[in-house]
DNA sequence: TATAAAAAATACTTATTGGTATATTATTAA
DNA sequence: TTAATAATATACCAATAAGTATTTTTTATA
């Protein structure tokens, strides 16, 4: 992230930095289609001049509001699981990531990769491979977590690294979906909680 | 479904039934913000005027349209469940459901509900209820057979209904959307697999 | 600090949007 | 079969969309 680098920024890339961190909850609450040029300007108090001058289209803008979200996101969780020493404490710290953030994602739009999942696949064909991309890295992340737990025994041998990771992206993603639409937090608790109990059920005593 | 009486149905209806069925899919693949006037007179080969004369406006189309795709799958899901005769047998029948129109609904753009769910929630305030109460029939629907089950001893005593409900939507919703981005079936199957599993380990032998 | 270069603002264009008033055609019931 | 009615088409509107050419302002550097 540069944004905190701002002296060894160029007054443009400042600029490009701003408009990016300024319209990303816009395009994740709106959507990317519904969101205008005159939300952007209106959003970051620039003019179309400004913005055209900074991005090639409203795509180009779009991609790259994707990006630092999605990499926003994946560092804030690789952050707290990097301090982990155990597999086991990685993937309790994996969920711990969404119990305290989910209020935060929930309230910023939703999760980004989801929305941009849903809206990418029939309409902004720009964007799917970035989104496969998040996809597929978020999964390896979680398979590695998983085999580093299986090779040093931490949990049982017969476990698929990659059913338990497809799982446990499906339940947070499905959580969040259903937590949002019915307003109770309760809801995301239940998947984390039953995340848990799966893989207490797994490791080795 | 009133579409297969077309005797009983006067030509206004006639005509609104098929503006719904031929611009549903459009609306579930683009959303319906994306979803323009002349998508929808292209599809069906009608005008704006007929169309304005069927429907209020674009608002009062979608919320027919999401009506219509939300009864269609709550309906040919009962249709599968109603056969059953033991809380299990529903609750495979509903798992089977989607193993076999999971094609289907990724072909025709995914879950409405799901879809519907993240376009309404931030922008579409008028469809917001609507969805809302499509997850909770559902979950209620999938709490029901639950109970039923523990009720009349084919589950344990001590699950609770309700998580088991909200993980399992929360699963497939989730199963769709990964399913969806990475093009791989076998995603939707892990999903599939792994709450058959959860069923089991909760039946009293 | 003056000047070249870069960034931002202004003013504009064209296309498309959702929507409507009116004319035309098709349907229905007497 | 015809007259009343309902459904559809035509032709239009104002608003807004994304995007651009040009001018003005700001930034960086010599």
């Amino acid at each position: 992230m540069q944004s905190e680098n701002s002296d060894i920024m160029s007054k443009a890339e400042q600029t490009r930095q701003f408009i990016i961190e300024r319209t990303a909850p816009i395009f994740n609450k709106k959507g990317y289609f519904a969101t205008s040029l005159s939300d952007i300007t209106t959003a970051t108090g620039l003019t179309k001049g400004s913005i055209y001058g900074n991005f090639k289209d409203k795509d180009d803008l779009a991609i790259h509001v994707y990006t630092y979200q999605s990499e926003k996101i994946s560092e804030a969780v690789n952050q707290q699981i990097i301090l982990q020493k155990t597999a086991l404490k990685k993937l309790f710290a994996f969920f711990d990531f969404y119990k305290e953030n989910f209020k935060n994602i929930a309230a910023s739009g939703g999760c980004p990769l989801m929305n941009a999942a849903i809206e990418a696949d029939d309409s902004l064909p720009f964007l799917t491979p970035k989104v496969k991309r998040s996809f597929a890295l978020w999964k390896q992340r979680l398979i590695s977590i998983l085999e580093e737990g299986i090779n040093n025994g931490e949990f049982k041998r017969d476990i698929s690294a990659e059913h338990f990771a497809v799982t446990f992206m499906a339940m947070i993603e499905g959580g969040i979906l259903l937590s949002k639409i019915s307003g109770r937090a309760k809801d995301f608790a239940i998947l984390l909680d039953n995340m848990k109990e799966m893989v207490n059920r797994e490791i080795k005593i």
